[in-house]
DNA sequence: TTCCAAATAGAATAAATATTCCATTCCGTC
DNA sequence: GACGGAATGGAATATTTATTCTATTTGGAA
């Protein structure tokens, strides 16, 4: 609980020094600890007495922390905070509000509502992500002595990256896409996992080949938009992401983030698992 | 100029009261509209005092601005920046740092690097996009009598997913993926347009095939990641996207955002042609 | 139980920030 | 060019917000 540190002067500075001073901290000062890692967002904009009402504390205890910190007072960590916020607000949110005034149909305006949909879609899965289940879904993909992946109509994008991603990453893969129409489903062999793709409606085809695989006891990881998917019944690995919608057209923002960072991770667990034997 | 309309609650009201006065403004207050609707973000954040600097007001012309906007004065007016501050980062920021934070290498602390990197690469896309440039893709591939879709590797979960929406609005599309090393460079009628979508390092046959399509005369429009992309040489209508990087690897975010606007602004076009004949 | 150091609450003070007010300037009209 | 209303600058004031100080409480050791 060293008291003269110099102040933490990035937001990973100040994550890490909230860590390092978590442990020893009297009843009052760990309310504040745990009510700003909770709350990190808030300290931007908010006074200390607003946060100190909500952490349940006085505002000198609150200014007390901010000392503990390393700072000189609730003004000076404050700035850290919003010297963030001015760095990743440029001017987002007004430039999307200029492309929106731009007429109401107009392509800039579509692709406003687009973007808003994307970044919104990104933050609820950060909001919503297991992030068990996901180590489980790279431990099962990671184990796989040959990946299948399945996704049509609109989940296809998604299996076609994940399929280029792995290939990048000389990781055994087969997309099972329609090509020629051929049902390639006995490729799926003893230990090798079925990587699906869907969402509501669900497409018959890839709820089907993961029933198969199921059958077949081969383990299935899900990316899909309801915990009470078809693939729930098959025991699959279920990975949740909800996009938000423009209209009747939804992108894919969120669901392409979840992909590329399930497939790095199988990437680097491989890796590391290879070389370390 | 009333000044006895009730206060905008919400980012859209605002917007809206403040072109609805913009145009009989005197100087002073002019200024600070201006420098409002540039920097809308930095209101939740700052004080009348710095807003007042940068605009070049003194800080009692910026609150008698904040009274012609409705508002009975700075502090009101922050407000309702703050609430929607409050409302957009819930607690993403937070949760973000939690993933991160579960562990250098493990699948949480990635998906929050992409994540990051998503928001960053819409961010980015929203401050780059050149809102005519989009307008003229959208007329050309508007007035096409059939789109032909080029994107491989990385760039082909766009292409797929670009083919996909313009199907669903019954638009008539090629898709040129390489499935039976087909080449339909033949396909490409008078008339017709090129939708390529290509990165650093650019593939040689998307290249190739946007030459050719050049060469016979077709209109081609281009989703690439910098100006001086091989498809200037071709004339095409080039729309810049950039994704910020994580590692060796890129997500997809921001320019499955653009695609997705593309395709529904091509398909709204082309609807409201067609009944307004 | 008594004592002591550490922690805390809450009032008092200091500092920053917002807002008002009024003298002065500006600009259009006669 | 003189007048009058609108607009402006800047100082004065009010309000909010941060910080400090001190009396009181708490919790652990003797």
């Amino acid at each position: 609980m060293k008291k003269n540190d110099k102040a933490p002067d990035s937001l990973e500075a100040f994550q890490k020094r909230l860590v390092e001073i978590s442990d020893s901290l009297p009843k009052r000062l760990r309310q504040c600890a745990d009510y700003v890692a909770a709350n990190t967002d808030k300290i931007a904009i908010s006074t200390v007495a607003e946060l100190a009402a909500n952490a349940g504390v006085q505002p000198s205890a609150f200014i007390r922390f901010c000392q503990l910190m390393g700072f000189s007072g609730y003004s000076e960590m404050q700035r850290i905070f919003r010297d963030d916020y001015a760095q990743r607000w440029p001017d987002y949110a007004t430039r999307i509000e200029n492309l929106r005034s731009s007429g109401d149909d107009s392509p800039a305006t579509l692709l406003a509502e687009f973007m808003e949909a994307g970044r919104a879609s990104i933050e609820s899965l950060a909001n919503e992500i297991d992030a068990e289940e996901l180590a489980r879904a790279v431990d099962a993909l990671a184990g796989a002595s040959m990946i299948h992946i399945a996704g049509l109509s609109r989940a296809y994008p998604v299996a076609a990256y994940l399929a280029y991603a792995f290939e990048k990453m000389d990781i055994p893969t087969i997309l099972h896409d329609k090509t020629g129409n051929l049902d390639r489903r006995h490729s799926i062999l003893p230990g090798n996992v079925l990587l699906a793709i869907s969402f509501a409606p669900y497409t018959r085809e890839t709820i089907d080949l993961a029933a198969y695989a199921h059958e077949k006891g081969n383990r299935i990881v899900a990316i899909t938009d309801a915990l009470n998917s078809p693939f729930h019944r098959l025991e699959a690995i279920s990975l949740k992401v909800s996009e938000v919608d423009v209209g009747a057209f939804r992108a894919l923002s969120a669901t392409l983030s979840l992909a590329i960072a399930l497939a790095v991770a199988v990437g680097a667990r491989r890796t590391s698992g290879r070389t370390g034997k």
